[in-house]
DNA sequence: CTGGATCCCAATAGATACTG
DNA sequence: CAGTATCTATTGGGATCCAG
């Protein structure tokens, strides 16, 4: 157990990665808030996969901590809370992308988008500055 | 259940990726045989994180069925396999990579190489181009 | 010997019911 | 609405067994 909280299984920056992010629903919450738009616990309970209400709550402490998303309170209704991506978590951008390109090419029945798939092969750069600038 | 073994919880891509990614050890074995050289069960199986043995030949078995991995013997000793990774394998590259420079930027205790990082900054589709043929 | 398969049991993740 | 509690299912560590 280290300062931050993360249980490292050796010094190998992957390994580091999977003891964060090494679980079915993390980076899930992650895409939710990075690609979708979403803001509040309730959208972000209604994903599509379902994600139980104990699981989301525990990943977003958990990604609190870390630093990869913050939790502020909403300027109008006290009751809701707003998260949030820190640069930290907007520097996952790129594995998003790749985890993308890598399922569209691989999965026998992708269903990416296309349009998406084809700007991250030809100007990849490009489309993370844009996604990263509509933050 | 479809045909590749995969429950896919929603059509998302990303999501696929993590049905196939979202453990611990998966990518772990990947980067073993991606970026470690490694070929042999008992080469996997002295991995620094201490992978349980039916933990690796569950995951070897998994990636083979995907795709992703291949078993071969080995030319002169038949007792011995040979893993390798398939093109479906070598195109998770750019995803370990990618987790790298996240991990390099974001862990406090990161142990990752200064001059892998560097380069993957610099000229991130040279040291691709590179490390797929290095293969 | 290498490359697993199997079993036991502890630990963890997750679905559902419930609460402030 | 935003979580917590409880209960169950799955994962994983470690030992052992087995086949080629």
């Amino acid at each position: 157990m280290t300062p931050d909280g993360i249980e490292r299984r050796s010094d190998c920056p992957i390994s580091f990665a999977l003891d964060v992010f090494g679980d079915r629903w993390t980076l899930l919450v992650v895409r939710d808030l990075a690609l979708k738009g979403k803001r509040t616990y309730s959208e972000l309970l209604a994903s599509d996969e379902g994600i139980a209400t104990n699981i989301l709550a525990d990943r977003l402490k958990r990604l609190e901590e870390l630093g990869i998303v913050v939790k502020r309170r909403h300027p109008d209704d006290g009751r809701q809370r707003l998260y949030g991506l820190t640069d930290a978590g907007l520097d996952l951008l790129p594995v998003l992308v790749d985890l993308i390109v890598w399922s569209a090419t691989h999965d026998p029945q992708s269903a990416a988008p296309a349009a998406f798939v084809e700007e991250a092969r030809r100007d990849r750069d490009g489309l993370l500055a844009r996604l990263r600038g509509e933050r």
